[in-house]
DNA sequence: TCTTCCGGCGAAAAGGTTTTCAGATAAGAA
DNA sequence: TTCTTATCTGAAAACCTTTTCGCCGGAAGA
């Protein structure tokens, strides 16, 4: 049997099969295990493939199998700690299933995340984790009838279509509740975009607190960020220049809480011992800020897991279910009792 | 004609031609422009296009055309903001070229990483963009044989691979220099891994800048660390175990000067007064920490767009090149002049 | 010894495109 | 009118797998 020169491009099946004496067939069966094949065929086959260091075609694997091996991830911004650490849950999610994942950013667009989906889809990703969408769940729903849907934020349940929803109302409460305890009356709350679900839900949390324990609502102690850390510092210089008084401060999320912490260092305002301050969602950089961040822990890698998971259960063919752990309260050392 | 429902599945390219009544060839060379088609027919297909929403199947157009519109990124943790920054960078060179990336992590272990590469190859991705590889420049140029590679950290200029290398050595050396001339004499260096390219340069740049200035290199005020938070915390602690004297501190990147930060506020003592720090990337966060870092930026954007952007043309055969801007001093707030 | 059955294996079709090749039609030249 | 030539278009092959189908030979049963 004549040597096959394998310098010409990446050798194929048909190559390994050439070499080995065999058919084609014969070699797709040794490689999927997809029926017997006689021993010294398999070892012929086996020797072909090591000497060629043949690895399948994915792309021809896909095409004929319906299935490309591959999941689409919509983020909204590929550069925050935020998406990070979920994404880093849907990379373990993924680890060992063969399958790899696109990620896209939608950019907190709806019209661009649609765009997104659609280019996915005409990848034929096998299914979409969706995080913080834009879109209607009415388009999410449309758009799983194509592929299952894996989404975050949103509650959801069909038989190609799952949703997360993290309790964001009780987690703000729960933030709020802590102050209380410590004594502080006079909360300010940086919120998130007005137009934000889960920055509304936040604040519902943050009055529910209130009333609870018969602070009256003061509309000068909120102000509206955008969740970035820029915006935590105005927001922070806002409550200055209109003289408010205060002696701690909830931020909508971890990002403005830190623009609020530098805002307070310049004007040489301790934290925690002048003014106590929270965040929302313990970002992995806050039990390293001076001081840490008492805030409130959102299980980000968790959540990727999970979706990941289901997703993947979903693709198979199982029932789509999941359950994601609460939200938490976790105290470092940016909160004290009000003297 | 008969209307065709549109119910089952995906539509495919046949479908449309035979809704409007053409030939496959036709839709296609519509579809990509390959040759003129007449007015009337080229209506009917973006008619019959339109209705049915068809999109072509990628993995058949990758299948034939050799080329999957698919790039590969190889990043070492991918909920790191070092790597995030790159990422944003690598998407927006992708923006409006129609490729996507696939993303795969080879956490920092030279054997992962290779089984990554092969993972990606097996895809058949156009090209690969590497980040701080921890692979033989040699095992590079093997893999660059099947497809074009661009790797960060290295220098490497043949037809099918491009290496980036930033100048390490005299990143450390500026951010070193800044301190002597602020005064300090007594500078305290916390290191990257041992193994480390990047590490080593990093500390010859330190080295050298206080062989400039005649003083005296003293080991004991060089501790290792991992480029973790962490470890900045452990190295500031383990100096103030041994009782080292020295008025500033040089970490070898900004997470772990986050952590040596931390390590500081924690014994009272005071950032920049006290002691000056001085970090090395310019991440994201670090203008919003307390107080803003002093750092050398590395321009870790830029690299994730030019890397790209050179990627893309050699896989357009066109010549391989790309420069990125130089290492730069940032004066932040966490330095001062030595009293 | 003759059926029956089964395990192992190859031939060929299929999956959805692109592309080559050649056919058909129309327009232009002689 | 007839022969070129240029244009547009369809048929079919190709890309690389997987999978169905059926063939062949041997083992088991009668």
């Amino acid at each position: 049997m004549a040597d096959i020169p394998h310098s010409s491009g990446p050798s194929t099946l048909m190559d390994v099969a050439r070499q080995a004496g065999v058919s084609p067939s014969t070699v797709s069966r040794i490689l999927n295990g997809t029926a017997k094949v006689s021993d010294d065929k398999r070892l012929a086959v086996l020797a072909a493939i090591d000497k060629m260091n043949f690895a399948p075609n994915q792309m021809a694997q896909g095409l004929k199998k319906g299935r490309s091996m591959t999941i689409g991830i919509v983020v909204q911004d590929i550069s925050s700690p935020f998406f990070d650490e979920t994404l880093r849950g849907v990379d373990d999610g993924l680890k060992g299933t063969g399958y790899a994942s696109v990620i896209v950013s939608g950019h907190w667009n709806a019209e661009e995340e649609a765009d997104r989906m659609r280019l996915l889809l005409a990848r034929k990703v096998d299914g979409i984790i969706l995080l913080s969408g834009r879109m209607s769940d009415q388009a999410v729903l449309g758009f799983s009838s194509q592929r299952p849907i894996v989404s975050t934020g949103r509650a959801l349940q069909t038989r190609s279509a799952l949703g997360f929803k993290l309790d964001n109302e009780s987690g703000a409460y729960l933030a709020v509740h802590h102050l209380i305890e410590l004594g502080h009356r006079k909360i300010a709350f940086i919120s998130g975009p007005a137009n934000n679900i889960d920055a509304a839900e936040r604040l519902a949390g943050y009055t529910r607190a209130l009333s609870e324990a018969h602070i009256e609502l003061d509309q000068n102690l909120i102000v509206e960020g955008n969740y970035h850390e820029s915006s935590g510092m105005l927001a922070m210089n806002r409550l200055f220049d209109t003289h408010q008084q205060f002696t701690a401060v909830f931020a909508a999320n971890d990002l403005s809480a830190y623009g609020a912490r530098l805002a307070l260092y310049r004007k040489g305002i301790r934290v925690p011992d002048d003014i106590s301050l929270v965040g929302f969602d313990d970002l992995p950089g806050s039990s390293y800020t001076t001081p840490p961040l008492t805030t409130i822990r959102q299980p980000l890698y968790d959540i990727g897991r999970i979706a990941t998971q289901a997703l993947l259960r979903i693709i198979n063919g199982e029932e789509a279910r999941g359950e994601v752990p609460p939200l938490e309260l976790i105290v470092r050392e940016t909160t004290r009792r009000v003297r």
